[in-house]
DNA sequence: TGATTTATGTTGCATTTACAACAAAAAGGA
DNA sequence: TCCTTTTTGTTGTAAATGCAACATAAATCA
């Protein structure tokens, strides 16, 4: 375990699960909570659904993605989850017996599991460790959460011009300026908003022609 | 505080942010937790947007209502709460410092506030009771991550009937049945799957046509 | 630099949707 | 029971969307 947390202990202690705790701390937590790692190859299944959801995972290395198949059986991507996120801990947390979803390498990887049940009983009641963490897990669930909501606020306007200018002016207000650069390309955009791009990017173009916005690529202005 | 928690100890003990808390000390608890309540009139403001979300809310009596307003100043609700459900938690788990929603009361209602910032820093950092409502929060939140997860995947189909299908063979698999019922009547469900009620209506007569399924008023049934 | 790949913008068309207006059926109350 | 209200289904139309195909611009790389 030492060496895994040595290799990696730059992105643990970076994981917001790990906040407020001291870093060498981290390793002693890591034992109690019988965390280990394993590697996977590109394509390799992590976890198939109906596994049981009794872990934490964190991705030391590389991207995985969330599989989920449909009523028709088409299997589609739910979610890429990239190096140094957790994933599964809202199963965890909801209680959630079995995984409802698989899980893939999107690459090579390597993911450390944490035992949630052993986080959530705690190894001894008045362990700070333990309340550290569910204090931390709670924030990272709620952002989550906030996120979720923030996304439903867009995608539920009915025109894609009604969701391009909900999210523009909600990114204007966080970056707390009219001029802002966004972290996507015109087909993240589309694919966050759940709109076709090149209808997306008439919509954009004509809200050009009416002088509502400037933009260049990643950059909004609005007028 | 005793009078209050003595009306509406049943609402309490069956709220699950006091699972695992014996009766007798839930009003230890909402003492340590400077709990008070207050009464509000129909239409009144609970909170307005842009102040502190250091608070937990719980409904003991009445509804209320979320409210946005989006980029045209058109205020909408984003959610109705009901008797015995809790609010604003989202906003004190994260650390979100003020609220970016208003709070109305939807008819008179009774409010019980808990101090946040207690309930995270702890009174006293080996007491069980935070503890355990720190977890019961997690799995209250996660499960509402869930939730919107789930919401997600059917608002994201393209279609109006793949909105419905996706929801219906939800339904099927949680219910474990290819007939049950569901919890909404058709303007619910059209607001739910953020559709248009007619138009709605117009997919499920054209799938009880193609024989994909059968339905009377909220029953279903998958053939 | 020139060639190749990727990202973005434009357009036409078939499909789908929102909206409105109305009809029919069911539920609830006097 | 009859009347009223609510819920659900139907239809037509204008608007919006997805999709495909293509043009142009920008970025990447040998």
């Amino acid at each position: 375990m030492d060496t895994i947390y040595e290799r990696y202990s730059k992105i643990l202690q970076s994981n917001p699960l790990f906040k407020d705790i001291a870093p060498d701390d981290i390793p002693i937590m890591l034992n109690r909570l019988n965390a280990y790692t394993r590697v996977y190859k590109k394509a390799e299944f992590i976890r198939h659904s109906g596994e049981p959801a009794d872990f934490i995972g964190i991705i030391l290395a590389g991207e995985i993605q969330i599989l989920q198949d449909d009523y028709y059986g088409n299997r589609s991507i739910t979610a890429s989850i990239t190096e140094g996120s957790i994933f599964a801990e809202t199963f965890a947390c909801a209680g959630v017996k079995r995984l409802p979803v698989d899980i893939m390498a999107a690459g090579n990887c390597t993911i450390m599991y944490l035992d949630s049940k052993t986080l959530f009983n705690g190894c001894d009641i008045h362990c700070q460790f333990h309340y550290t963490l569910i204090k931390n897990l709670l924030g990272i669930i709620a952002g989550k959460n906030i996120y979720l909501n923030q996304k439903h606020k867009y995608t539920s306007q009915k025109t894609t011009a009604g969701k391009l200018l909900a999210y523009l002016n909600d990114q204007a207000k966080q970056k707390g300026s009219d001029e802002f650069v966004i972290p996507f390309n015109r087909q993240g955009l589309a694919d966050y908003l759940g709109v076709e791009r090149s209808a997306m990017s008439a919509e954009i173009s004509k809200l050009v022609k009416m002088g509502v916005l400037e933009t260049k690529r990643s950059y909004f202005k609005l007028l």
